[in-house]
RNA sequence: AGGCGCGUAGCUCAGCUGGUUAGAGCGCUACCUUGACACGGUAGAGGUCUGGGGUUCGAGUCCCCACGUGCCUACCA
């Protein structure tokens, strides 16, 4: 199987099929290790995406770092499992199906709860694999074996489960508060799903006749509808201004409703009036002074945020017309006493933007604070650690001021809570529905109409997806999870909850087989995971919010269609650097796949003198007893461009498994980007290009073994970056016959140490370092590129000398140059020369010299150095500094000076040449 | 209101616990169709690190202030 290589790179060619052999093959199917097995594992659970979902470029970076870290401990032999899933997301899904049952002219209420719920099943069943789909085109090394949704049985009977045992700890109760509540999707919403808003608006401030005097009380509100509800007046107790009115009673304009003065906290003096109207039913502030107070709770507004019958002659009308309403009426009758400019944070729904009005419910919530407490103590003992740390903080803040749960939500598509309801008013909450009521025996029992927040479910996943309550080998082997990654807008959402969840249900005595108590071990086995990486949002190449209002959203797909998925994840990679946004620009993605049509032609070139040497025998060139992962197995060092490319494939291999174990992605795609195409292309295989001559048969083995070992190796460094044409090419070198099922198998490159030569890198310096003087030389008298031009050369020391005498060949092949002469002494006043601390050189051209532009540059650079010379000379006069500073900072610093002095002395001299 | 972050080359960003020559990619300029690659090669121009003060032998890096900018949290009617 010895087939020739496209002459250039074409992803779309190469990339869905790698995607599709990679799951049909199983290549990523983790068996459950038996019990007892000292495995290192890796596990991690794919923040599930809405089965509603598309692929967006968030999702793309989160799963680009997610397989860069699985395929890189996969690779490191750790029993790697990364989790799939998708997420039933109640509204999301449910507000899909609806608006398809809009375009048929139907409303979900007229086809009823069960037939509704089929409906989205079957919307599911249709439309559901989608973001899969897209999923396995980015290469995604997820076990798909072990897929899940979160409305599959196991995990709705794990949820029931979870909801019964809170509740019989107490930690889920039921009551009537005020909850944010969304008029157009009709439920409740926790506070998380509410995102403020700041608006101009109006603080209205209206007059309340006090009963029996000749005084008004001036209160002040932004929603002056809610006046219909008012059932008191409250001022502060410190407040002198209104302390003659306390016990007196004030007459509600409009509907003529007594309203007691009465003095509490609420009221702040220097707000407003320093009075404010009291409104239980419809504000969260006001139900508390409601019950501090014993007031009644009088409803105006119903769930569409419509008027009721108590708002009187406003019943009927929306709240924005009741507000107009009510505020002709007051001007009317000279209530209003006047209107200030006022900014006001409104609330809307984050689903459908809707304005959200506190009303007063009966709903479901959890008590939150004995599982935060938990949560808290895992984070501030470092059990759970966060990259970047200062998410942390961000996290603690949260959670030390955390209020309830709301977790009931009036839809239809979800968990429904499983709670009965009896006739006798009697509530039962039980894992199946019961056949009768405990407390009066009846046998009419209703389930509670609500589902739970989507979030609730998914809090639950850690563990519920492997198994819980169940003890399964699974849970055992893979829980906690080693790493989370996601982005910071799920940070309470979602990770907080898995905290709080995975801690209470992971510890005794809902930990399956678990027994004792919740000591310091327990705690910490009971977390979710161990580490959580927060990855920034991806923007427009303006920096500009991605949204579909702006239309400036990136399809993922699109992009990978035009430059690869390779290229499209080293970009991503590429720019993560923590902290910062991502500004995806396509200039970017464009570079990274002139990257990796770099790559696929130095395997051209690879093939091609391997072909050239040995054909139809490529692969006996990789066979080696063990590809292990320390250095480069089988590579012999007989150069020094062999001894000095082995030395930095070690260093950088050292550099990129440092980077990756730090999430820094950035960094370990720019190690690789600048070894393969810096060192590994535009010096290694120069350099190397002399000994794979046809009539060199011995060498060209060597170094065509050589190029081999360290281009394979560089494969399985780049793999976890661009899965897919490091494959393609992996297979390709080994002819069919590859050691493993995919170079994603094989051993990920580690530094061997007594691979680094850091004598050779020395030398490998100062040799390109004379190159590319002569090079720029060349270049500046505008020598005839096509020219071989004789040069001459003078080393300080004889070592230097005897480095460029052995590499001649580099040198007169990559300078473009004849065999030097080597000169005696200085080449100071001679033309058409350059010095460095270590070597003179000097074209031995005739051309003509722009004497003055030369002295101009000579001038420049001998201010530049004189300058930095004095610097490093003044420095080493103060003794502060010898005395203060570490030694080798001082030791580097002198040897500069050095250099300096003899660099600036040689400029020195040839400037006289020019005066 | 409280908290967090950012401001480095034309653009997008690196620069770790302060160490003296501030880097990369893209873009730009000149030259080169050299048998792996023009999605290429070679060379080059370009920065008083937002401003001001301070700590230090030494500051892009630490502290304070100002300006600009982004985000999160909060029940002030």
């Amino acid at each position: 199987m010895h087939q020739e290589i496209p002459k250039s790179y074409q992803p779309d060619a190469i990339e869905a099929r790698w995607a599709e052999y990679w799951v049909k093959e199983k290549l990523f199917f983790v068996p459950t290790p038996p019990p007892g097995e000292a495995e290192r594992i890796f596990s991690m659970l794919l923040p599930p995406p809405n089965v509603t979902g598309r692929l967006h470029m968030g999702h793309m970076l989160n799963q680009t770092q997610m397989d860069i870290i699985t395929r890189w401990h996969r690779m490191r032999g750790f029993v790697a499992l990364w989790l799939p899933g998708t997420d039933h997301a109640g509204i999301a899904t449910q507000m899909m199906v609806e608006r398809q049952l809009e375009q048929e002219g139907k409303k979900r209420r007229e086809l009823g709860r069960d037939k509704f719920v089929e409906r989205v099943w079957e919307w599911k069943r249709h439309f559901g694999g989608a973001i899969q789909e897209q999923m396995r085109r980015l290469g995604a090394s997820v076990d798909w074996s072990r897929e899940y949704f979160t409305m599959d049985e196991n995990l709705s009977r794990a949820v029931r489960e979870a909801f019964v045992r809170l509740y019989g700890e107490g930690l889920i109760y039921r009551g009537e508060y005020i909850v944010n509540w969304c008029p157009r999707c009709e439920t409740a919403i926790s506070d998380l799903e509410v995102k403020r808003e700041e608006l101009a608006g109006k603080l209205w401030e209206i007059r309340y006749p006090v009963i029996g005097m000749d005084e008004f009380i001036t209160v002040a509100t932004t929603r002056p509808e809610t006046m219909l509800g008012d059932v008191a007046v409250a001022v502060n107790e410190r407040d002198e201004r209104y302390r003659h009115l306390r016990g007196r009673k004030a007459l509600l304009p409009l509907l003529n409703r007594e309203l007691p003065i009465i003095t509490d906290e609420l009221a702040q003096p220097e707000f407003g009036t320093g009075a404010v109207k009291v409104t239980p039913a419809h504000d969260a502030n006001d139900f508390e002074a409601g019950l501090r107070h014993n007031l009644p709770r009088i409803e105006v507004i119903d769930q569409h945020a419509s008027m009721n019958q108590n708002a009187g002659p406003y019943a009927g009308l929306d709240r924005y017309a009741a507000r107009k309403r009510v505020l002709e009426d007051l001007q009317r009758q000279g209530f209003l006493a006047g209107a200030k400019d006022y900014v006001l944070a409104l609330g809307r729904c984050q689903r459908c933007g809707t304005v959200v009005e506190p009303r007063l419910s009966t709903q479901w919530f959890v008590k939150i604070q004995p599982l935060a407490n938990r949560a808290i103590e895992v984070v501030e003992r470092d059990y759970v650690r966060f990259t970047p740390p200062n998410y942390r903080l961000i996290y603690l803040n949260w959670m030390r001021d955390i209020h309830d749960w709301c977790i009931s939500r009036q839809l239809w598509w979800g968990h429904r809570i499983p709670a009965w309801h009896c006739e006798c008013g009697e509530i039962t909450v039980a894992r199946e529905a019961p056949k009768e009521c405990p407390k009066c025996g009846g046998s009419k029992l209703e389930q509670d109409p609500d589902v739970l927040d989507t979030w609730f479910s998914s809090g639950l996943l850690p563990f519920t997806s492997l198994g819980w309550p169940d003890a399964t080998c699974d849970l055992r082997a893979f829980y906690p999870g080693s790493l989370l990654i996601t982005g910071f807008d799920i940070l309470f959402f979602w990770v907080a909850r898995m905290i709080m969840l995975g801690c209470w249900f992971m510890a005794p005595p809902h930990r399956p087989g678990s027994t004792g108590s919740v000591d310091g071990k327990a705690l910490e086995d009971s977390i979710p995971f161990r580490e959580v990486y927060i990855h920034a949002l991806v923007r427009d190449a303006e920096r500009q919010k991605m949204s579909k209002t702006k239309g400036n959203v990136l399809d993922p797909i699109a992009v990978i269609r035009k430059y690869g998925t390779d290229a499209t994840r080293f970009t991503l990679a590429a720019m993560s650097s923590p902290g910062t946004d991502i500004a995806f620009s396509e200039k970017r993605t464009d570079g990274y796949r002139a990257f990796a049509n770099k790559i696929w032609n130095a395997a051209r070139f690879m093939f091609l003198n391997i072909d050239r040497l040995e054909p139809d025998s490529r692969a006996t060139l990789l066979e080696q007893p063990s590809r292990g992962a320390a250095g480069i197995p089988g590579f012999r060092a007989a150069t020094l461009e062999d001894r000095w490319i082995l030395s930095r494939f070690n260093g950088i291999a050292r550099q990129v498994n440092q980077s990756l174990a730090a999430y820094r992605f950035d960094e370990a795609a720019n190690f690789i980007y600048d070894f393969f195409w810096g060192e590994l292309c535009d010096w290694y295989i120069e350099l190397i290009k002399p000994r794979l001559a046809p009539d060199s048969k011995d060498d060209a083995r060597t170094a065509c073994g050589n190029l081999a070992a360290l281009f394979e190796a560089s494969l399985r460094l780049l793999h976890p970056l661009m899965p897919f044409i490091t494959d393609e090419l992996w297979h390709a070198m080994h002819a069919g016959s590859p050691p493993q099922k995919s170079v994603g198998l094989a051993a990920y490159p580690q530094m061997d140490e007594h691979q680094i030569d850091t004598a050779a890198e020395t030398q490998m310096a100062i040799l390109q370092d004379l190159i590319v003087t002569v090079r720029n030389l060349r270049a500046e008298l505008k020598v005839d590129p096509k020219r071989r031009v004789p040069i001459e050369i003078f080393a300080h020391m004889p070592e230097t000398r005897t480095l460029i005498e052995a590499n001649c060949v580099a040198l007169t092949l990559l300078g473009n140059v004849e065999e030097p002469r080597f000169a005696n002494a200085s080449l100071g006043k001679v033309s058409a020369t350059r010095h460095t601390a270590r070597f003179d050189v000097r074209l031995i051209y005739e051309s003509q010299i722009d004497r003055s532009a030369e002295r101009q540059k000579l001038h420049k650079e001998l201010e530049k150095l004189s300058s930095e010379l004095a610097n490093g000379e003044r420095q080493l006069g103060n003794e502060q500094f010898i005395e203060k500073a570490p030694a080798d900072v001082i030791a580097k610093l002198r040897s500069r000076v050095e250099e300096l002095k003899v660099v600036t002395g040689k400029i020195r001299s040839k400037l006289e040449e020019f005066t």
